[in-house]
DNA sequence: TTCAGGATGTACT
DNA sequence: GTACATCCTGAAC
């Protein structure tokens, strides 16, 4: 029960990404607004071993710097030139390691996430739209008002941090990561954990 | 319900 | 110049 230490982060990444979990994502933003989800689906990336992660074989640049920092720091970029991605840094200080959270439930001020996301009222969604709230990386950004801007922010801060409130890891499937094709004998590893 | 195609900009070769 | 840890739309089934 409570906010997340680093302590939590500074562990192993699969079992870091398994039990984020169930945990609340919890944002606050600079008008003192909240957004916050439930996380329900999570991915590894594992710079030492891993042709997927940005940071491969330790490979730094200015955009992979963020994976060297201190395990919960957040770690977020541009992908498709139009979307963002939420990351935790995990692991001790050095290892490119991060957790990507690529789904949600809707939790807390649903209103004010349907604002976000769609730019109009809970009550005018469509039944699709509905469905597919926060089922993707770049929607979780957009309906928690994340950009390139909250890149390096630290988790143990009260801007950007994940709420236990002390539920058991709900059950969860085991599937290989979405959209590295590119990745070699990486794309196999299963390394994607949903609910 | 599934699928193809386009949007869009930055990082890196 | 090419690829990219994606999403939305519209058409076909």
């Amino acid at each position: 029960m409570g906010k997340l230490t680093r302590d939590f982060y500074a562990r192993d990444t699969l079992t870091a990404a398994r039990e984020l979990l169930g945990r609340y994502v919890v944002r606050r933003q600079a008008d003192g607004g909240y957004l916050c989800g439930r996380i329900c689906e999570t991915e590894a990336y594992i710079g030492r071993m891993d042709k997927a992660c940005h940071a491969y074989n330790y490979k730094r640049t200015p955009r992979t710097e963020t994976l060297f920092a201190p395990p919960g720091t957040a770690y977020l970029y541009l992908i498709y030139g139009m979307y963002h991605c939420l990351n935790f840094v995990t692991e001790e200080e050095g290892e490119p390691c991060a957790v990507l959270i690529r789904g949600l439930e809707p939790a807390g001020d649903v209103q004010r996430l349907a604002l976000f996301r769609y730019g109009i009222p809970l009550d005018k969604l469509s039944a699709y739209q509905k469905k597919h709230f926060l089922d993707g990386p770049g929607k979780v950004c957009k309906a928690l008002d994340l950009t390139r801007a909250q890149n390096g922010l630290d988790l143990t801060g009260d801007e950007l941090f994940v709420w236990d409130a002390g539920d058991a890891v709900p059950d969860f499937h085991t599937s290989r990561r979405i959209g590295i094709d590119y990745a070699e004998e990486a794309v196999d590893f299963p390394w994607r954990f949903y609910f």
